[in-house]
DNA sequence: GATTGATAATTCACCAGTGAAATAAACTAG
DNA sequence: CTAGTTTATTTCACTGGTGAATTATCAATC
C-alpha cells in the first residue's frame, strides 16, 4: 500500500535535490505548495469516496449543500457556478442530474425570466440528512489529535493563504 | 470577478446554518476539511496556468519532475504511478506523450525485461532548468507575510493532517 | 418603440482521465 | 518444466468537465 507519508518523504528528498541543482528555488514554499497539493487531492480522494454509495459526485454534492445551507433553499444556476467554481455547461448537468432525482426544482423567475430558479425540495432535504451523518467520523478523524490552538493556528494560516492566492490571482485580470 | 474571500465568507456561513440544522456536525473540523479543499483546488489551477505554456499538465509535470530529482535521472512506470497517484493507463499515456517531445526515453531494464526504465534527457533536464525559474515568483508570494514560525506551524500542521488521513486510509485496506 | 448590446442558460462536440478486462512477456517457486 | 505471479501495455466504455455557438430575455439608447 502507498501512504502519503511515502509520498511526502519521497517529495522531501525530491525538493532537496532539485533544490541544489536550482539554487534560486524558494524551497521551503515549493514544499508547502505540494503538501497542500497533496492533502488537498487526498480529501477530495476521500470525500468522492464517501459520497459514491449516494451516487453523488463532489461538484453535486457541492451543489446540493448550498442550496440546503440557504435559508430559503434557492439560488440560480450563475450563482452557483461561483461558488462551486464550475462551468456554466457543467451547472446545467449537474441540476439536470438532481432534478431527475428529485432532489431540486428548477422553474424560471419571475422578475427576470432571463434567470432560473434552482429550489431544493423536500426530498431533497431528507437527502442530505440523511447521508451527512456517517461522514462526520471521518471528519472529526482527520483532526485527531489537533489541539484547540492547532485548530486556531490551522484555520488562521489556511485563510492567510487564501489572502495570498486571492492577490495574486487578481494581478492577472486587474 | 469571484474571489477566494467570497466563497469562503459564503461557506462560514453555509456551515454555520447547516450546523444548527443538523446539531451533531463536527463543524470547525468540517470548515478545515472544506478550506483544504478550496485551497488545494485554487492551487491546482493556478499550477495547471502556469504549466499551460509549456504544453504540461500536473501529472506530466510531477512525473517529470520525480524524474529530473533523481540522482541516476530513472525510474519505473510502476513507481511513477505510485508516487503521482496515477492509474496504469494514465502513465502509459504521459509516458508516450513525453517520449514524444524527446523528454524522456523508455527502454527495457537488464535485470528484469518486463520493467520500462524510463530515464529523462538531458534535452529534459534543459526544459526543466528553463521552466522552473519563472514559477518561482509566484510560489514565493503565496508564503508572503508567514513568518518563519508560520511556516513551521504550517509545516507541522499539515503533516499531522498527512499522518490521520494515512490512518484513515489503512481502516479501510487493512 | 426599434435597435443594439449585455446577460443567463442551454446545447453540442470534444478532451482528459479512470476503471476493468484482456494480452503479453518475464520472472519465481515447487 | 510447469504453474502462478508480477509488470507493463492496450483496448473499451464511461464520467466529468470545457469551449464555442445558440437562444431568450433584459436594459439602454437613439
Amino acid at each position: 500500500m502507498v501512504t502519503l507519508a511515502n509520498c511526502i518523504e519521497m517529495m522531501d528528498e525530491g525538493i532537496d535535490r532539485v533544490g541544489q541543482l536550482v539554487p534560486q528555488m524558494p524551497a521551503p514554499e515549493a514544499r508547502m505548495c505540494r503538501l497542500m497539493l497533496m492533502l488537498g487531492a487526498t480529501i477530495e480522494r476521500e470525500l468522492e469516496a464517501k459520497l459514491k454509495p449516494n451516487k453523488l459526485n463532489h461538484s453535486e454534492f457541492l451543489t446540493l449543500m448550498i442550496l440546503y445551507s440557504r435559508p430559503d433553499g434557492s439560488s440560480t444556476p450563475g450563482e452557483l457556478c461561483e461558488f462551486t467554481t464550475q462551468g456554466a455547461t457543467n451547472m446545467t448537468r449537474i441540476a439536470n442530474a438532481l432534478v431527475k432525482r428529485a432532489l431540486i426544482t428548477r422553474g424560471s423567475s419571475k422578475e427576470d425570466r432571463r434567470r432560473v430558479l434552482i429550489r431544493i425540495t423536500p426530498a431533497g432535504r431528507r437527502f442530505v440528512q440523511k447521508m451527512l451523518p456517517p461522514m462526520f467520523p471521518q471528519v472529526g478523524a482527520m483532526f485527531t489529535g489537533f489541539s484547540a490552538g492547532d485548530m486556531h493556528q490551522f484555520d488562521r494560516l489556511l485563510r492567510k493563504l487564501a489572502d495570498n492566492l486571492d492577490q495574486l490571482g487578481e494581478q492577472r485580470l486587474p
